[in-house]
RNA sequence: GGAGGGUUGGCAGAGUGGUAAUGCAGCGGCUUGCUAAGCCGUGACGGUUAAUUGCCGUCCACAGGUUCGAAUCCUGUACCCUCCGCCA
């Protein structure tokens, strides 16, 4: 969430911003129009106040009944006009407490400006064995692929998965329904094994390791700005099992539940960084993309994911979302896997809190296009602001900062793992950093 | 499911109708020749303002109500703790 002073000082780059990400129906003059009549009667408000404590602060001196009295009559008959105003004013704040949830963060000047994800810009290539490609000018978006070094007809992750007999959609069908999944064998042994060598680094860096709640409140995920723009991607749990009534959220990442930790606290600058990774299950209703990569595991209701998240300061948050950047490449170089890194665009970074944002995108040869896999947000203090997360430093107290990358999303490794390393006998090879996690070098075909 | 206790500033903790003690920490200032201590100041948010050490308002879990006046009384809600029951 932005400041309300902030908006008001820099309505030109806020109503700019807006229109670069492609949000309609947000009318920031309306909103400023909103707050300016607040703060009229705001100032009525107060000035009513001190009137009436004023004259209420003499009263206990007095003993006099007629002077008393005439006191007290003065005073009560203040309260109708006070109690209106306030009315006025609670219904005008209000208002604007609905209105700026939908104002979204500023963006980084480093954000290129676009319509939708063809706009986005390439950073960086890895190719394996060949490591970075020379970018000296401008890729295009949809310009680029990899040509892997043997050519045969690749085979998607759906039928390497059904000959190795690792991963089965057909009968999660039956039991849960489309866009859900069993794993098996080998390929929940890939996932335990990146799982661990993500982890092991994770830790040498100093991360905290932590186990969030997956079904939260509202407000955790308003924190995060995933509500109330999101709000149908999320799976709501509303029954009698639900203590008091109050529905929960099953978490579509545990980014909420792990800011959430930080929820109306108040950190010492000598503590932060914070950096946790969370490996959790996730779920979202997809609602929106149906018909949409319907095959596969690539887009399901329900999948594994391990998450890095960090609370800092205003120093600290470009460094760390380096270095989560930093991350993601060494561990998609360790699995062999070609990516590129993409800068987002205006019109394509996701939800409002974004400020910056790079996502990690991984080739799959069988499609011959490059899939995310990944995605490095810098949201500056807007989801700090949401959830009340301050640290004291030397100069008082500040809204901290919040950083956010998929660390590794299980499903999409698995996919680009088994589509790349694959040989024409459909057979796949395991990268050599894994084989020590997994105990073996190949997976054959079963059937 | 039943019963009881609780929620006050960064932390601890008093305050049962007259406008939030005190201690610790942090920060700022002053002082001191005795190893570090002492003294003074300092809560948060909002408004006002060119800006304020200024002035005003609000804040004692949250939302209402009673009252000239509410941390304090009333109603509702959330969360925490203890005990009993049930279950794993």
């Amino acid at each position: 969430m932005l400041d309300i002073n902030f908006i008001k000082k820099n309505s030109t780059r806020v109503k700019e911003v807006i229109e670069q990400r492609g949000i309609k129906g947000v009318n920031v003059d309306e909103l400023l129009k909103i707050y300016d009549e607040y703060l009229e009667v705001l100032k009525n408000v107060e000035k009513l106040r001190n009137l009436r404590n004023e004259i209420s602060s003499k009263i206990p001196a007095l003993s006099d009944s007629a002077e008393k009295k005439d006191l007290i009559f003065k005073a009560s008959s203040l309260k109708e006009e006070l109690s209106l105003s306030e009315k006025e004013m609670n219904e005008l704040k209000k208002k604007i407490d609905e209105f700026l949830p939908f104002i979204p963060n500023i963006v980084s000047e480093e954000m290129p400006i676009g319509k939708d994800e063809h706009d986005n810009v390439i950073v960086k290539v890895w190719n394996p064995g060949e490591g970075y490609v020379n970018i000296d000018k401008p890729v295009k978006y949809d310009g680029i692929s990899y040509a892997p070094k043997t050519d045969f007809p690749y085979k998607d992750h759906v039928d390497l998965g059904e000959k190795l007999d690792i991963i089965d959609v057909r009968q999660s069908g039956k039991v849960s329904g489309s866009r859900f999944c069993y794993l098996k064998n080998e390929a929940v042994i890939i996932q335990d094994a990146i799982s661990s060598l993500l982890k092991e680094e994770l830790l040498k860096r100093g991360f905290t390791p932590m186990i969030p709640p997956l079904l939260v409140k509202e407000r955790s995920l308003f924190g995060t700005s995933h509500f109330p723009e999101g709000r149908s991607q999320v799976y709501e749990i509303k029954n009698e099992n639900v203590e008091e009534g109050e529905a929960l959220f099953l978490v579509g990442s545990s980014e909420p539940s792990n800011f959430s930790y930080f929820m109306d606290k108040v950190l010492k600058e000598e503590e932060l960084p914070v950096k946790i990774y969370a490996q959790t299950t996730c779920f979202r209703s997809e609602v929106g993309s149906w018909g949409k990569d319907v095959r596969g595991i690539k887009r399901v209701h329900q999948f594994d994911k391990l998450e890095m998240n960090a609370v800092c300061t205003g120093n600290q948050e470009r460094k760390i979302f380096d270095e989560f950047l930093e991350i993601n490449e060494w561990l998609f170089q360790l699995l062999e896997i070609p990516y590129r890194i993409v800068n987002k665009c205006t019109g394509d970074c996701g939800y409002s809190a974004t400020y910056f944002q790079h996502d990690v995108e991984v080739w799959r040869p069988a499609d011959r296009e490059y899939m995310e896999a990944g995605t490095d947000t810098m949201t500056t203090d807007y989801q700090a602001r949401r959830l009340n997360i301050k640290y004291k430093g030397e100069d008082g107290l500040k809204f901290a900062r919040t950083v956010n990358d998929t660390g590794v999303a299980f499903g999409r490794a698995i996919i680009a793992l088994l589509e790349n390393h694959q040989e024409e006998n459909g057979s796949v090879i395991i990268p050599q950093a894994l084989q020590k996690y997994t105990g073996f070098e190949k997976i054959l075909p079963k059937k």
